[in-house]
DNA sequence: TAGATTGTTAATCGATTAACAATC
DNA sequence: TAGATTGTTAATCGATTAACAATC
């Protein structure tokens, strides 16, 4: 059955949500309206009804919101429910950070394999994996039902080895690479372009320099 | 004098027109229209000349774009042109990993320090250059005439530093901490929330695994 | 000149905000 | 019940796309 679409101005909105809840959580609070939750996020009541209700009615009117169970609703729309077996591919500087860094198991995914083509890192240990070479990557993939991999190489070989990913059956691509990556639409990529991000940041730190204003 | 305001959704699409311009350029492309440029981003032309015209007129009627002219361009207005002084807060992993990953010196980016507040960590040579504490920044982005601060500290401390780098002097943040930053309006953030991303990835793969559409 | 393609205005589309009736 | 606040429709705003006159 297909549910009416939801804009992806309206998902990516929902970790936000998400973070938000989490920490009126932790402090005890059971109710919320969505003007509170106004003021504390700085978004309109409005979008914050809007959004929600998106997804159905998580409120009671003339009450407002309990905290613990909008949290819990969005993590599973967030599909945070659900378990997801991970491997990263490209075991450089990025991709051993991101192992160490990424707190992957308290969000529902699990990190199976690093892999990297290089064969000086062979074997070492990173967060208790051992990297293995890519050429295991097909069978590993296919053994261990992995469906999102974080690609962490060059862009060099980057729009290539994702092809091959989707072959062997990822589901989708958390993507460092900083190229466009050329794969079917049903395969879901999400682009972490890191220079992108901070050209921005410096486009806006001249303008405001430039005329006051932004 | 203030010009006319321009959309961020116009910033963010700059620096992906500007690596398909290089790309165009180092494959020795001299001239390119709006319409050639659509079929390879995959993006309407119409969109590519309302962008640019946001910035004055780049092409010529008849003709199209000089490649070379519209990519030094761009960088200009992405204020590539320019030095950027940039310190890393916080060498954990992440830190770690920007410092070596990042080619910050390609983009007119000036990496003069690295610090954290770890003991442990301090005189690690990290990319050339030695972790050092935290005490010292105040003095350090003063006398180095520092504006960018890459925040790759646990979300914990992070609204504090924040707040501290601003006092120092700092005119941008890259923010890797998984919060909001609470900064003056004219102190330009950038965050990167990785988690944020992996979970609007995830809610992608299901909702296609759900009802095979997205 | 004729053809091509920009620059720019107008039309459309989608997202955000405002308003208010429904209802807890 | 009265007051509060949602859910939802309507209005507004902004961004994207289409169209075409200007012009190289």
């Amino acid at each position: 059955m297909e549910s009416k679409e939801i804009s992806q101005a309206v998902i990516s909105r929902l970790p936000r949500y998400f973070r938000y809840l989490g920490e009126l959580k932790d402090e005890g609070i059971e109710r919320v309206s969505s003007q509170e939750l106004s003021d504390i996020m700085k978004v309109t009541a409005s979008q914050i009804r809007q959004d929600f209700n998106n997804f159905g009615g998580f409120g009671q009117q003339g009450y407002g919101y309990k905290v613990e169970y909008l949290y819990e609703e969005i993590g599973k729309i967030l599909g945070l429910d659900k378990k997801h077996n991970l491997v990263i591919v490209g075991a450089g500087n990025l991709g051993q950070a991101l192992a160490n860094y990424m707190n992957f198991e308290r969000r529902g995914f699990i990190f199976k394999g690093l892999f990297d083509n290089n064969p000086e890192l062979f074997g070492r240990k990173i967060k208790d994996m051992t990297v293995r070479p890519m050429e295991e990557l097909p069978f590993f993939i296919r053994e261990n039902n992995i469906d999102i991999a974080v690609l962490t190489i060059p862009k060099t070989s980057a729009v290539a080895v994702a092809e091959e990913l989707v072959i062997y059956g990822i589901k989708g691509i958390w993507n460092f690479a900083h190229v466009d990556l050329n794969v079917p639409k049903e395969i879901q990529v999400e682009n972490v372009h890191l220079s992108d991000s901070l050209m921005k940041l410096v486009y806006n730190i001249n303008r405001y320099e430039q005329d006051g204003s932004i």
